[in-house]
DNA sequence: CAGCGTACACAACGGTTGTTATGTACGCTG
DNA sequence: CAGCGTACATAACAACCGTTGTGTACGCTG
C-alpha cells in the first residue's frame, strides 16, 4: 500500500486548522470551507480524512487536550505549595500558545454545557487535574505550609479561582496582565497557608522572576 | 395607533424563548425556527418585532442580564465579609432559574471572546460587579475581618473564585451540590481573613499596627 | 358600515451549510 | 509500460439559514 504522505500526520495539521479557525472565530465561526481556507485546500481534502464534522470537531478537540496537557506537562520543581503554585501558574493564559488553548476551551463550553457526553467528559478533565494537584496539597498540609483543611475544599477552591482568572485575562487581556493574575494566585495561597507561617515560603522556581506587586495596576481612565 | 397587544410585554416573550431555546440547545442551536417554535408562533412574528437576528440576540441578552443583576440584586443583610459572602453565594447556580442564567452567560463566551465589542461589554459587566462588591471589602478590612491587602488583588479572587465554581457546578451539577460551593467561597474567605481571626471578627489590636499589606506578597522588603 | 393599520401566518428568496459524487494528476506495483 | 489505488480538486446536492414580501383576520377610528 503506497502511502504518499503520512495519513496520521495530515490529520493533525487538519487539526491544527482547526484551532486557528477556533481561536479566530470561535465555534460559531467553524466550517468546513473555513477550515479548508486555513489550510489553503478545498473541502474535499477534510472530507477525505475525517468522515464528518462531528469526527473533525472530536478529533481536533482531542489533540487539543493532549497538547494541553503537554504544556502543563512535567511535574514542576519544588515540592509543597511551590510545586502547587507553579502547577496553577502554567494553566494561567501567559502565553501565546496557552491563549489560544484557553480560548478554544472556553468557548467549547457553549457545546458542552448542553451535551451531557461532553459535560460528563470536561467533568473527568477536571477530576484529573485535581487528582495531578492533590498530592501537593497533601504534601503541603503534612509539611505544614497549608491549613490542615479538607484537601477536597481546597482543591475545589484552587482549581475554581484559576479557571476563573483565566476567563477575565481571556476576556480583558490588555488590563490583566501577567502579574495581576500571579498576585491573585500568590494571595489565594497566602490565604490558605496556616496562620503560623506568616512569612511566605521560598518559591525555588528559578525560572518565574518574581515580580509580585508593582506592575499589577495601572489606572487612569 | 391601536395597541391591541402590549408591545413592549411581547418583545419580553420572545427574549424569554430566545433564553430557553439558548438553556437547552446553546448559541450553536439558537434559529429563528427554534424560537419561533419555542413560541408555539412563526418567524413571521419574531421578524415584526424585531429588525434581525443581532437585534433579537441584543435585547434578549440586555434583558438577561437586567434579570440577572436583579436576581443577584439587593443589599444583602450584614455587612462587611458576612455581606460580602452572602453576595459572593447569590452568583452561585443554586436555583433553577440561576443555572439557566449562568449557563447562557458561560455559552456566551464563546461569541464574546471573539469579538471585542462584546469583551468589552462582558469586561464592564465584571468591572461593575467589583464595584458592588468593593465597599464590603473595604468595610471589612476596616473591621479587621479581612487582612489588609490590595482591595483589587481580592476582588480579582473572589470573583474568579466565584465564577470558576459557577463553571464546575454547571458541568458536573450531581457531583456539586449546594454545599459543595459554599464550603468553598468559606474557605475563601476564611482565608483572606485576618489570621488570627477565623470566627470571631474581633479586631486585631495593635500586633500589626505597622505594615500588615507586606506580610502577605512580600517576603524580602 | 367603510377603511385603515396592526399582528401575525405563510411562502419564497438567495446564501450557506455538511455531505456526496465525479473527475484527475500521479506514484507505486506488476 | 500498463494499471491501479491514493490524494486531492471541483462541483453538485438537499437542507437549512436569516431575511423579505405577500396575504389576511381583526379591532379601531371616522
Amino acid at each position: 500500500m503506497p502511502a504518499k504522505v503520512d495519513h496520521e500526520a495530515r490529520r493533525r495539521d487538519v487539526a491544527a486548522a482547526v484551532w486557528r479557525v477556533l481561536a479566530s472565530t470561535g465555534f460559531a465561526g467553524l466550517g468546513l470551507r473555513a477550515v479548508a481556507a486555513e489550510l489553503g485546500a478545498t473541502t474535499g481534502l477534510i472530507t477525505h480524512y475525517f468522515p464528518s464534522k462531528r469526527e473533525l470537531v472530536r478529533h481536533a478537540l482531542d489533540q487539543l487536550h493532549e497538547r494541553s496537557d503537554q504544556a502543563l506537562g512535567g511535574e514542576p520543581d519544588g515540592t509543597g505549595v511551590a510545586a502547587l503554585r507553579a502547577q496553577l501558574r502554567t494553566v494561567l493564559p501567559t502565553t501565546e500558545e496557552k491563549v489560544v488553548l484557553s480560548r478554544i476551551w472556553v468557548g467549547f463550553w457553549d457545546l458542552a454545557l448542553v451535551d451531557p457526553e461532553l459535560s460528563a467528559h470536561e467533568a473527568e478533565r477536571y477530576a484529573r487535574w485535581k487528582r495531578r494537584l492533590r498530592p501537593h496539597v497533601e504534601h503541603a498540609i503534612a509539611a505544614g505550609e497549608l491549613r490542615a483543611v479538607d484537601v477536597d475544599v481546597v482543591l475545589d477552591l484552587v482549581t475554581a479561582a484559576t479557571h476563573g482568572l483565566v476567563v477575565q485575562a481571556l476576556l480583558d487581556p490588555g488590563r490583566f496582565p501577567v502579574g495581576r493574575q500571579h498576585a491573585a494566585v500568590d494571595l489565594l495561597l497566602a490565604g490558605l497557608a496556616g496562620p503560623e507561617t506568616r512569612s511566605t515560603p521560598r518559591a525555588p522556581g528559578g525560572r518565574v522572576g518574581d515580580d509580585p506587586a508593582r506592575t499589577i495596576l495601572e489606572e487612569t481612565p
